[in-house]
Parts: C-alpha cells; structure tokens; sequence
DNA sequence: TGAATAAATGAAAAAGGCTTGCATATAGAT
DNA sequence: ATCTATATGCAAGCCTTTTTCATTTATTCA
C-alpha cells in the first residue's frame, strides 16, 4: 500500500523546525519515494530511482537523519543491506515482514504477538524503552514447487 | 550458559560425513570456541579469540558452512555485522536476546510468542518453511541512569 | 601404509555498504 | 539581499564479507 505523502511532508516542517534541520530538495524527493513505495527499500535503490538527482552519500545521510526523527524505519532482512520504509501514521510505524528466501519477495505483515510479552521481558531484566525487530523467512509458494 | 561440545562434535562428525565435508583443525577449533560463548560473536572476535590459528577468510567460510549445515545460526544486532552462535539442542537453536541500545549489553531470552503466530502467518501467505528473526533493544539498567 | 583426489586453507585482492573530510552550495533567518 | 549555519558533492577511506588461485590437507581406496 503506498503511503500518504501530505502527512508527512506537514509532520516534517514541523518535525525538522525546532531542531535547525532543513526541509531541501534530496530529502523531499526521497521522502517523495519512499511514499510511493510498497516495501522497504536500500539507499542503493532510491538513489537509482532519483537517477543522479542527487549523490548516493546524500541518501545516506538523509535516510540516517530521518530515521533519528523517527519519520523512517530501518529494516533488517539479512543481507548485510539497510532497507528503509516511511513510518506509516495508521500502524506507528510498527509492522512485520515476510520474506522469500529464495526469491526475496516481500509481504507485509501487520499481525504481532501480544505486547505483554514485550513488557514481560523488559521488567524482567530491567531495561526500558524496549522494542523489537521482528522478521519471517521462508518459501513463498513459487519457490516451494521449483 | 556455556553449551556442550561434545554433542556438536558427533553431530559434525555424523551431519558432514555424507556431504563430502571435512573436519578440520579451524572448523573444530571454531565450533569449540563458540561452545564457550555465552552469546553471539562476531566473524573478526573469533578470529582474534583464535589468535592466528587460521585465516578471518577461513573464519567467514567455516561460519557459512557450519551455518549451511544447521550448526550454527546467525544473528543481526544491527550494527552491519553478523554474529554467530552455536546451535543448542535444548531451545532447537531457537531463542532471542535483548540488546542495550546504548552499551551493547546482550541478555539471552528464550520466551517467545505462541508459534500459532507464525503458522498463521505462514498459511495467509502461501509459504512454506516460515522461520522467524526476533531481537529485543532498549536500554539497560545501568544505561537508563547514565 | 601410501598414493590419489576432492575439498579446505592462506594470501592478496576486490567487492559492497556505509562513513568522513573538506570545499562549495543553499535553506532559512534577519 | 545578506548572512550564517546546515546540507551537498566529490573523493577518499573504513569495515565487513567475498572471490580467486595456488598450495595444503583430510579422507578414500588400493
């Protein structure tokens, strides 16, 4: 499901205001991008679809910044490769994946275990503030019969 | 808990013979060496941990391999670098940790959500073989005060 | 036990993802 | 319009992981 851009771009001038952070041309475009993605996506493959608009560094640093503002989300999907998702307002920015280990094909998944355990784990040894990444892995239906 | 090589060293011995892999000296001083692992290490601590005993390039293949064969499983903390732990007959090599975001600091945790989750998940989907990656961050006691 | 041979190793080099330093450009404030 | 702090581009570098290839070694079987 692609994203709503509006939202963000309003949250983003007021996020960014406070924090001598500027709204500029690469972090609108990647923005741009990621709200028309359905999946999360490298630095490597945004900068490609912005084709040379701007430098590959930029991507990444904008991609870092606005994860520290909490308008985007790394994921892990075990290839040594960061991929990066808009934080969408309807699930917090909070869901799952399932991915093809063969073919790597992604689906989004917004079932989740049950919070108590979250906080079960955080009260027993003591930590705060605690989240989880939490990703599937196995054979799509494509790549069970070949 | 340190976990018991002596069962790893049949199993290697009994799991490679038919695949055309040898025992060698690296690989069992690597198993041996994550036998004594409280938690997941690193390719380059390994190899530091081994001294020189073999090649990191020897580190890296002997990993993948072990992996391969379902002996040993990898781990992301996300911090661009694999981690590794021998699997343990007790938890089916199946169990999580909770990460300080701040001093690194690794808890192993081994409750888990109801495996209805996934079999849901995996039936919705259409796929086979659904596996899961779960890792816990937040910030430890010591952390929360500093 | 001692070749034969298939697989593993080491060393060097490269690939790939990500970061840093520095000079230049640009957003946003006054 | 100007000023200043922030962001960008480019080049270079860092770190993890992989590849190549010649050499060594584990295992097989005479």
């Amino acid at each position: 499901m692609a994203h709503s851009h509006q939202h963000d771009l309003i949250d983003l001038r007021a996020k960014l205001r406070g924090k001598d952070h500027r709204i500029t041309k690469p972090r609108e475009e990647i923005l741009d991008l990621l709200g028309k993605e359905e999946h999360p996506v490298t630095a490597k493959t945004i900068h490609e679809k912005l084709s040379g608009s701007c430098d590959l560094v930029t991507v990444y640093r904008s991609l870092k910044m606005l994860e520290s503002m909490d308008l985007v989300k790394r994921f892990d999907f075990g290839d040594n490769t960061a991929r990066f998702e808009l934080i969408c307002p309807d699930d917090n920015g909070h869901h799952h994946h399932l991915i093809c280990k063969e073919c790597r094909t992604v689906v989004e998944i917004d079932e989740c275990f049950d919070s108590n355990l979250e906080s079960r784990i955080a009260k027993k040894h003591g930590f705060a503030e605690v989240t989880h990444q939490l990703e599937f892995f196995g054979l799509c239906s494509i790549c069970q019969t070949t």
